[in-house]
DNA sequence: CACACGGATTTGAACGTTCAAATGATTCTG
DNA sequence: CAGAATCATTTGAACGTTCAAATCCGTGTG
């Protein structure tokens, strides 16, 4: 099904029927009522292809798949769902490649872009020392990042959750529920990311003024977790609460946890973060990062790029948003 | 960078460049060479859009990212990768699209069709009543889908994971790490590949004439699990095992085990299914699913289909690969 | 030495779309 | 009522590629 074909259709030209797509208004009214029809009628679609060599855009966004699979696929894979999701309102559709173990590490990048398979990137996964964004951005290929830009102090292409936000608002949601010890359980100090959850649990426990504060912190993992949870229930004691600065690791205590008899909730308030389905399962309390709203954000800052527009002043911080699970509810059924 | 300037460079015509990529042999060899060094050095790459409107293909393959992220999120993420990784290989690029859910089911399907943006789909969560198989038949839009087809029984474009013979690699695994009760957990009768993951485990316990061989069965999901495993646990007893039909089933029962204060190995020897990062994490043996070969045979169909092939004449079984973890040793360090 | 033959290379056309310019139809103005 | 102005519509050209047909050029043959 062509443009030629509905023109035949409705007996006018090509020219008409793209007006009739593009520029409504260039239309007389009973013409575009006409060629609609048969636009409907003959379920016309333009070609991608045709419409991506004449405008010279692919109108579509590469996205590397090495990260999913790695330890932060319950974000990464849900990210690209809300991608998915988010593409057709800048239309643009997703091109989601690997770069293989053997081939340079960029490769799927210029390859892709050289291509015109797409015309700029979203990355995840950044960190300090990525060569990824000066790499893009001395070619003038837009980007727009999910996490923060380590590297460069001035990039401001990028969205990331605002992890004091979160934690702040696990400690409330303790305090709220009755607990009164509330401990931390994050990543060894110098990783920006985990500082920051940190720090939101620190100044809201404090601000609360509650007593019994204590804090680990291990390597993301499960079972790294676990080992070092010990002390942690201690000091906060039965009845007390910890928040974690990600799932994994809300998940590695709460193996600790029944591995003493203890129970969610009456026992140990527990609070994750990330929203992954593995807590969602086990009831574990989590912060959900608003992955469908950074994705839109993503995806409205290449659009403009592309557009030419000049990038946004400064990086975008969304809240993440507490779901209470099972895990932090100390009193299943009764009266405090 | 287009095939023109290549050719000014080269002093030739556009055609012979365009032969000697893809009919070196009607090139002089003396000419080859000399227009190779112009590809090299300029960095052409041919233009995607342009290729695909001349050819009226789209060479890509559309994936419907709905099921990631639901329950099955640990087997179709992997799986997304795994395509993304053998793309390359059958010249191909991957086009993920969510069908939004105010939407109809199949508008996803149909319009990146239409557009032209995609020639060929991969089914993943396919269900017995899926309308999808019979829908793109009848319009003749190959497709393949990882899991078998319940619908149709003359469908063969389709792989899938040998659940038999992974619950039965399981059976003899425990068996030979000296496990004397084995048990198994699954989902309710009913389901073809719960089943069938069952038979596995019966027919090889038998085999090895393993005398306390309980079951259960439960919904997929951790709580769920949890809440079933008692019974079981108390039938294998300490220092029993049991197999179950998924990663989450058997994250359920290590729950239940951690309340008794068993110790997963010594204690317990447990076995998961879909070789998800949480199971590794957590320690517990599961079976890997070959996703780079499934990923690699999908596309493969779904290349021959679109060059006019006869589709297979069956469906294709990958045998699952088990990846011992901690939760099947039986005696962390010592003689039996 | 004219001529057919073969391989190497070039030219024309087309894929479906949209921009730019040209044409056609209508109304307004003097 | 001729001519200008405005609006609606059509035609030509181009995006980069590849297929098909045409041209070129050196060789061997009658």
């Amino acid at each position: 099904m062509t443009i030629n074909e509905v023109a035949a259709h409705a007996h006018v030209s090509r020219q008409t029927v793209s007006n009739t797509l593009n520029f409504p208004e260039r239309v007389r009214p009973g013409t575009l009522e006409q060629v609609r029809e048969s636009i409907d009628l003959l379920g016309y679609q333009p070609s991608a292809p045709s419409q991506q060599l004449r405008h010279q855009r692919a109108g579509a966004v590469g996205f590397e798949l090495n990260a999913v699979g790695s330890t932060r696929n319950d974000v990464t894979s849900p990210f690209l769902v809300a991608l998915a999701v988010a593409a057709p309102r800048h239309a643009c559709h997703l091109v989601p490649f690997a770069s293989g173990d053997a081939r340079p590490m960029l490769s799927g990048y210029s390859e892709t872009v050289q291509r015109h398979l797409v015309d700029a990137f979203v990355l995840v996964d950044t960190h300090p020392g990525d060569p990824r964004p000066t790499w893009l951005s001395e070619r003038s290929i837009p980007w727009v990042a999910f996490g923060r830009i380590w590297n460069d102090e001035a990039a401001t292409t990028w969205a990331d959750v605002d992890g004091r936000a979160g934690t702040a608002a696990a400690a409330d949601h303790l305090v709220e529920q009755g607990y009164e010890r509330i401990g931390f359980l994050g990543w060894p100090t110098g990783s920006a990311v985990g500082d920051d959850r940190r720090e939101g649990w620190a100044v809201t426990t404090a601000k609360h003024g509650v007593d019994v504060t204590p804090q680990a912190a291990c390597e993301q993992g499960i079972a790294e977790a676990t080992a070092v949870a010990g002390p942690l229930l201690d000091a906060v004691g039965r009845g007390g609460a910890i928040v974690c600065a990600s799932d994994a690791l809300a998940i590695g205590v709460l193996h600790a946890a029944l591995s003493r008899g203890w129970s969610l909730g009456p026992d140990l308030g527990l609070i994750g973060f990330d929203g992954s389905n593995t807590a969602d399962m086990c009831g574990i309390t989590t912060l959900v990062q608003p992955l469908d709203r950074i994705a839109d954000h993503c995806l409205a800052v290449v659009h403009d790029l592309l557009d030419g527009a000049a990038p946004p002043t400064s990086g975008s911080l969304f809240e993440p948003h507490l779901i209470p699970g099972p895990s932090t509810i100390r009193n299943p059924k009764g009266t405090p």
